[in-house]
Parts: C-alpha cells; structure tokens; sequence
RNA sequence: GUGGGCGUAGCUCAGCAGGUAGAGCACCGCGUUGUGGUCGCGGGGGUCGCGGGUUCAAGCCCCGUCGCUCACCCCA
C-alpha cells in the first residue's frame, strides 16, 4: 500500500501544528472571554438533514457507510449518513433537539472539522476546520446581537500576529429594497450576479445584467449601489442620494448603520459597510460579513456569516439566529504557505536534558522531572550520544537550552545550562532555574528578517 | 462535473536523437575520543506513479489508468 498524501485533506509539520494551536487557542480564549458557551456535536447528521436546505448539494457531501454494507443492501433500518459540511446545520438540530434544556438567548461556540467534497484548491480543503459562534434566542432576536459576532471576531484577529482584517458587513434588505425599488423583481438572481464584482469586475457585471433582463439604467443603479463602501455612517447618505425610496430599503439601511455604530464605538477601523457583499443567498435574512486580509483581498474571505430570521424551526416556534465563521483552516494554509507566520520552534520543549550515560539517565529524569514541576516543558536526550550529538539533537528542534547534569550521580551541584543561539553556558539548579519568559513556550509570528 | 499542466532520491528539480539516472538541500559517518551550527572529505539511498504497447533498447514515444496541481463551476 503506497503512502500517498490526500489532496484536500491537509496534515501538518510539528512546527505548523504549533501554529495551528495558537490560532485555535485564542479563538477559544477570545470565544470564552465573551461568554460563549462550548459546543461539540457529532461528525455526522442524517443526509436527509444536511439537505434540508435544498439545492444540488447532495454532491459535495460526504456519504458514510458501513463497509460491510458496501455493495450490499444497508438494512432498511439505517439512516443514509453525510459528514456534516458546515456547524451551522449540526447547530440548529441540536437547538431544537434540547430546546427544554437550553437557556436563551443561547450562545455557544463550535470549532470543529467540517467536510466537502469540492475540488480542493489553495485556500479550500475537503477537511477543514471551522470556528463559528453564534447566538440564538426564541421567537425574537435583538438586533444588537448583530453588532456583537463581528466585534468578537474582530478582537480574535487583533489578537492574531497577522495583518489588518477587514469586516465586510452589509444588509441584504438594502440591496433587496434597493432592487425593488427601482423595479427589479428578481433579487436573488441580480444579487447572484453583483456578487462576483470583485473577480469580474464592474463592466462584465454590467453585461451580465443586462444578458438577464436590466435595463441600462438598473445596471448602472445596481453597480452604484455595490460600489459604496464606506468606515463610517456615510454609506447611508451615499444611498440616499441615489434616489431610491423602498421600505425595505430603510429598513436595511437603519440595521446596518446601528452595526456599523457600534463598531465605530467598540473596535474603530475593524468595519467597513460594503454595500456589495452578498453571501449566503439562501437563508441570510439581514445583516451578513464578510472578511478580508488587508494586502490579500485576492484570497477571498476568511470569516463570513449573518443572520438568520429562521436558523431553526420546530413548525410551532422558530429560532432566529446570528453567527459567524472563523474559516481556520483557509487562514492557515495561505498564511503557512506563503511564509507569513511560522513558529520559534518545533516542539513546546524549552529544554533538553543532556544524558551523560546510559546509566546515569535515571539523574537525567531527575533534573526533568524538576524542571517540568514549575511548569518548564522539557525532554530528556533519547540516547547518550556525544554531547554535540545532543546538543544537535536540540537544535534541529529549535529547543534553545541543553541541561548538562553534573557528575551523574544526581541533580545538584556541577550542572550546567547553556544557551544553544548564544552559546553561553551557566551554573544551575533544577529546583531555582528557568529561562525567560519569551523562551518557556515556542512563540508564533511574523518569521523574524531573514539576515 | 469541465478544461489545462505535471508525476524521476525524504524535499526542490535536472535529464535526452530513445542507449539501463543526476544536482542541490536533507540524512549518516569522518576530520573534531564527550559541547552543535561553518568548512572539507566520504557514504547510504530510486521497481523514473501504475499497467500495457512500439523498439535490439523506453524516464523519454503511443494507449490506458491512478494521483497531484491550476482554472472554471460551486462555495450552506
């Protein structure tokens, strides 16, 4: 059997996992700070479930089966199951599933592996990783829920050692309103189009709108509307001025301002009203984000999510929700691949433990078992190799100090450290000594200039 | 699902009119008999993705297949 990678289903180096658990760290961290309450849901959902939401997206889910019912007829018992494709979907069905013992408004966080069968790509897997908070309440759900999911990804990506993030935040009633209002009858599909401005850009929009049935003077509305993108509560003004007057359109307009508000207030700089964003057409309802990295807007976006008037019903009460998705995996491969972040090291030990000999490595443990006891991640040398040998062993690594043990007969006087970059080398005790701060946990960031 | 590119050492790649495989990096050893990195010397490593065909001879040409990759589609 040929070891073979899977396109799609990425694994990383020891190094870039450290990375990996970083981000994942403060996404906890940050999701925790505010409250959020922690969800896991289970790998798979009834097919019949994930496809709820119709459409042909039968495709791009992952069956599972039984091998032994391969071929064969699956007892008519079991249900057809899918790997869920998203958290949103495993997150309604376990709301209505436990909406008794649930309290509301309900806010839970989920990081977990999601699965799609689309052709991988750079940025986009077929196993990934998905970071999603979300708040649910019933009946009716207040508004300034809206403007909390994109403060709280906001200070995740501040807290990053990444560029400056970029929230995209619009309200699908606006351009609805807006299309209504100068005579469009087909939202969804207008907004279909406008939503691939940024790849295509404003001209072959245009044709394409016109190919659908707008006039010149709806496409030329339409592209108006979309390239209003405002920091600040300009965007309505901006609106206004094209003259365009619907109710839903107001609606639209009063949401988004208060989002934006209060983004202004929190996190100055995090926002930005886009008029152009789209996402989701099917079941976003109001407000919808979208995230781009500054200096990298061709990689499209790295968090995206909005509102939904009906997240999950049971027929007699429903549940309106908002959320947002923290795309890790996405974030991470462009990030790694394009050397934008790397970790000091490769592994979480400080220190090696030099083993002098075989027979003296019960010391070795000693120092170790010492060392780790205030909290100083460590390991001992796997043989008793030359000392180069071991202090090689480390430095392929990263690990920045190697513990010489004094005469072997246990820890205490005649040990030494040395400090493999600089080389210096000093008396220490196992009980008393610790490195600096910066060295005790392998740092993640920007990779430092390369001299 | 559609279309293009590519599969040679652990990694990145070279190879040629078809004549039985190479470089750099990595790895191991020695120089340096218990303190690495630099340098020097040496070494191990390959069914050239797989199957079939053409040929005296195939990494190279032909067919098929699998995989990887890029773009399109799509992106809950």
């Amino acid at each position: 059997m040929k070891v073979t990678k899977l396109s799609g289903f990425p694994e990383y180096l020891p190094a870039e996992r450290i990375v990996e658990q970083h981000f994942l760290d403060v996404i906890r961290e940050t999701f925790e700070l505010h409250g959020f309450t922690s969800l896991e849901t289970r790998a798979v959902e009834p097919v019949e479930r994930l496809l709820g939401k119709g459409g042909d997206a039968d495709k791009e889910i992952y069956g599972v089966t039984r091998l032994a019912d391969e071929g064969g007829q699956a007892s008519s018992r079991d249900v057809a199951l899918g790997l869920h494709f998203d958290l949103t979907v495993p997150f309604a069905r376990f709301v209505l599933e436990n909406a008794g013992r649930l309290t509301f408004p309900y806010r839970r966080y989920q990081i977990q592996k999601v699965w799609r069968g689309e052709r991988p790509q750079e940025g986009r897997y077929r196993e990934f990783t998905q970071a999603d908070i979300d708040v649910v309440d019933v009946g009716e759900l207040s508004a300034h829920f809206e403007a909390e999911m994109p403060l709280v990804v906001a200070e995740v990506f501040a807290k990053l050692p990444i560029g400056r993030m970029t929230i995209q935040v619009n309200n699908r009633k606006i351009p609805e309103g807006f299309y209504k209002g100068i005579g469009i009858e087909d939202v969804a599909g207008t907004l279909r189009i406008v939503d691939k401005l940024d790849k295509v850009g404003p001209d072959k929009v245009a044709a394409q709108l016109r190919e659908a049935g707008r006039t010149d003077e709806q496409a030329a509305q339409c592209l108006a509307l979309a390239a209003i993108r405002t920091e600040d509560l300009s965007f309505v003004d901006r609106v206004r001025a094209l003259g365009v007057e619907h109710p839903t359109l107001d609606e639209g307009l009063d949401a988004l301002a208060a989002v934006i508000r209060t983004g202004l207030e929190n996190a100055p700089g995090a926002m930005v009203a886009d008029l152009k964003i789209a996402r989701g057409l099917d079941y976003y309802t109001g407000t919808v984000y979208e995230t781009q990295l500054e200096g990298h807007e061709s990689w499209g976006s790295f968090c995206s999510g909005g509102r939904y008037d009906a997240l999950a019903s049971d027929g007699r009460t429903t549940y309106p929700g908002v959320g947002i998705s923290i795309g890790v995996s996405r974030l991470l491969g462009l990030l790694l691949s394009q050397g934008l972040v790397t970790a000091s090291r490769a592994t979480p030990a400080a220190v090696l433990v030099a083993v002098v000999e075989e027979d003296s490595r019960r010391a070795s443990d000693a120092v170790a078992r010492a060392l780790r006891a205030r909290g100083i991640p460590c390991e001992v040398a796997p043989t008793a190799a030359k000392f180069g040998k071991q202090i090689r062993y480390a430095d392929r690594r990263g690990i920045p100090f190697v513990w010489f043990p004094g005469d072997g007969t246990g820890p205490g006087p005649g040990d030494q450290v040395k400090d493999i970059r600089s080389g210096d080398q000093v008396d220490a005790d196992p009980q008393t000594w610790s490195p600096p701060a910066e060295d005790l946990r392998p740092s993640v960031g920007a990779p430092a200039p390369s001299p």
